[in-house]
DNA sequence: CTGTAGTGTTACGATTCGTAACACTACCGG
DNA sequence: CCGGTAGTGTTACGAATCGTAACACTACAG
């Protein structure tokens, strides 16, 4: 479908939630901390699966596998909601941004929260304006 | 996959386009406007289909169907944002943001825009701060 | 009353994803 | 030295989604 948002399937991205918030580690410490109960062929799938993607890589342990998140998860975030608002409005983020204070997508604080970082943002990178 | 982003086809996402664009019209007159040429059902069927998503109604004219979107294309772009960022970081937008200003993902004068969208709303809508 | 314009039904192949069995291999302990 | 265990690779299968479309049905015009 040409995936917009993320190529992620549920369990990808449950599995990408462990290890960009516990590190590196190996698919049995993956298989572990995962809610259901899923055999370890399953999580070794899925592993692969997101390596082929390019969302994770490993190093080898002995002859164990070590997986770690590629890129960091607000990034991929960010990218995918970029690639999102490209998809949908080719790229007028102001008409999504519209969308998101008439729809109350974003409350009051989150609306502070993100005026603050773009002035962070400015202030960090003051390029012509 | 609990379709994040939009559950939209390519196909379904140009329609859409189309019909955002083009006010209410026939499901003839969609097909028209395709880059693609493709067959008459083809199109009845994605528009039965988006329908069903409940992203499109019609009315009847006469023995015709005239499609007409049933919400803003950038509300629905505006929530499948959030969704996106929900499912993500768990709604840890700044995390998003973050991602957004390091990996460039929004260039300056896009900072300037959201910005300026930020201020009017604020101003719009200044409930407690 | 028949044809045409329009709608509804059904389908099929490709792809993706969750899920997993099974096969293979290298090292550790006896 | 040899077998089992821990770990990896291969292959598969069923469900869902989507692009694509053929065909069947129906109502109104002439």
């Amino acid at each position: 479908m040409t995936d917009i948002s993320a190529d992620l399937g549920d369990l990808e991205r449950e599995v990408m939630q462990i290890i960009w918030d516990d590190g590196p580690m190996t698919a049995d410490a993956v298989r572990e901390r995962l809610q259901k109960p899923l055999k370890d062929s399953t999580v070794r799938t899925v592993l692969r699966r997101l390596e082929d993607k390019n969302y994770v890589t490993h190093t080898t342990e002995g002859r164990t596998f070590l997986y770690s998140a590629v890129e960091a998860r607000g990034l991929v975030a960010a990218r995918a909601v970029k690639r999102l608002v490209d998809w949908f409005c080719d790229g007028a983020i102001d008409e999504v941004l519209v969308g998101m204070v008439d729809g109350a997508v974003l409350d009051s604080r989150q609306l502070k929260l993100l005026g603050d970082k773009i002035a962070e943002a400015k202030a960090r990178n003051p390029k012509k304006d």
